[in-house]
RNA sequence: GUGGGCGUAGCUCAGGUGGUUAGAGCGCCAGGUUGUGGCCCUGGAGGCCGGGGGUUCAAGUCCCCUCGUUCACCCCA
């Protein structure tokens, strides 16, 4: 209550990502990018927030992430809003709206909102890297999306990736085998943990996914979905797991593998991080998506996608030791004694040349401006004294090895510097 | 939303059973070398000990509240 207290501080759930970390970013981004690229997807930027009922609508108002997480508000103008809390309802949407062709292959990294009680891997705000094809139930795709999320890992340097696999069918099969569970549930409800003894009516898929020893005594004897998929669901489902092998992935059968968002059909998948200590060892999962696009009001089109987690994914990668990123260091370094009119000059000529220059500032000695530039990690320093400004010269030294250094006219230096094999 | 741990310099942390001017290492700045970094030595700056209230002659230390943080449950990336 002390408002003359207030020291701000980085919301509950946020963290601001500073260098050297956020060179790490940088490259984590960059590396997806590069291969979504080559994967033949495009990227696509929405908002931030959307109208809520994007989320409603399209996750089902009985998803925790909706009812309960989402961070929702209404603007000036009254419109009922949320910060988005996934990204593949807003990309769907977009596909709506726009109806580029066919299929629509894109990726994103973008921040994900979600009010929840911070720990290990979990915040507030996260951000993910992600894919959604829109267009096509080609079982091809699945693989395709599924390959990239997985050498993704395997490039980042992760070994200790295990890809869980499972399929929810469809509007065909999957509302049976669900009358089905429930006649089961209901039968053992007893057994059943406390809260699942109470709630299983509500989502009997959930009960799948719950670890307690009441309900996975109860599901293991009880009816799997593997079981009661329709033969297209079946087929889609071997194809995957079959291609999947072909081109070099690994993946576990999960059959307890239920996925939180009401939209997914037949395939669903999730990537654990087994070096990962914390309970959020989740690093990526997605999966198909068949009637979103018309729950969203679009016409019925199947679609297919995954979100990875960056900060999950830097973790694991701190537990594996991987994917280690250096701060880009300076080639020259330019220590200006004379007032730094010199200092000024050269490290705009070399910039303007797309060199990494930096300079030390506020007129500090020799001594100290060499010890910046040291820190700096620079290559080299150019070093501007008395008699280099009288003579129009530059003492270059090596600050990465043994002292070695030698003195150039400043035409000599600035040749050397600004053209490729110098050095 | 529920429960536990922890909040002392920029960072990592010491500070038995409450007792005078709160410490270390690293980092930062300066000097040792009036033209030279890294190693070494010396010195310096930097803390209302998260905030508020209480107990006491006396609180960094004990109690309560609060905020923050962290871990777990729930759920998820």
């Amino acid at each position: 209550m002390s408002e003359e207290q207030f020291t701000p501080q980085a919301p509950t759930g946020t963290h601001d990502v500073m260098p050297p970390e956020s060179f790490r970013w940088q490259a984590l981004v960059a590396k997806f990018a590069s291969m979504a690229t080559a994967y033949g997807f495009g990227l696509v930027h929405t908002p931030m927030f959307e109208d809520v009922r994007v989320f409603h609508r399209g996750l089902g108002d009985a998803a925790e992430v909706v009812s309960k997480e989402m961070y929702d508000f209404e603007d000036r103008g009254g419109r009922h809003l949320a910060l988005r809390p996934e990204g593949t309802a807003p990309v769907v949407r977009a596909f709506i709206q726009h109806r580029p062709a066919t299929p629509f292959k894109a990726w994103y990294a973008s921040p994900s909102f979600r009010y929840e009680r911070p720990q290990a891997g979990r915040y507030r705000q996260h951000h993910q890297l992600g894919v959604e094809v829109i267009g096509s139930d080609d079982a091809d795709l699945d693989i395709e999306v599924i390959e990239l999320a997985s050498r993704f890992f395997r490039d980042l340097g992760l070994q200790h990736v295990v890809l869980k696999i499972n399929s929810m069918g469809c509007s065909a099969c999957r509302p049976a085998y669900v009358e089905q569970l429930k006649v089961h549930l209901q039968a053992h409800e007893v057994d059943l943990c406390d809260e699942h003894g109470e709630r299983w009516a509500s989502n009997p898929l959930r009960v799948l996914d719950c670890k307690k020893p009441g309900c996975i005594g109860v599901t293991t004897i009880g009816p799997m979905l593997r079981d009661h998929l329709c033969a297209a669901c079946a087929e889609h489902h071997h194809h995957v797991v079959a291609g999947l092998a072909e081109v070099g992935v690994d993946s576990v059968q999960d059959d307890r593998l239920v996925r939180g968002f009401d939209y997914y059909t037949r395939t669903t998948f999730e990537f654990a991080a087994t070096s990962l200590e914390s309970a959020q060892n989740a690093i990526g999962g997605g999966g198909r998506y068949d009637g979103l696009v018309e729950l969203l009001g679009g016409p019925a089109t199947p679609g297919i996608g995954f979100g990875v987690g960056m900060e999950r994914v830097l973790l694991a990668c701190d537990a594996e030791t991987t994917f280690s990123v250096a701060a880009p260091t300076p080639r020259v370094f330019v220590v200006d004694v004379t007032g730094g009119t010199h200092a000024r000059t050269l490290v705009a000529t070399l910039r303007q040349a797309g060199v990494f220059a930096e300079r030390a500032y506020d007129s500090r000695s020799m001594k100290s401006q060499l010890k910046v530039a040291d820190r700096s990690g620079a290559a080299f320093a150019a070093i501007i004294g008395e008699q280099e400004a009288a003579s129009g010269s530059v003492t270059i030294r090596a600050l990465r090895h043994e002292a070695d250094q030698e003195t150039l006219s400043v035409e000599e230096f600035l040749t050397r510097f600004t053209s490729q094999g110098d050095q």
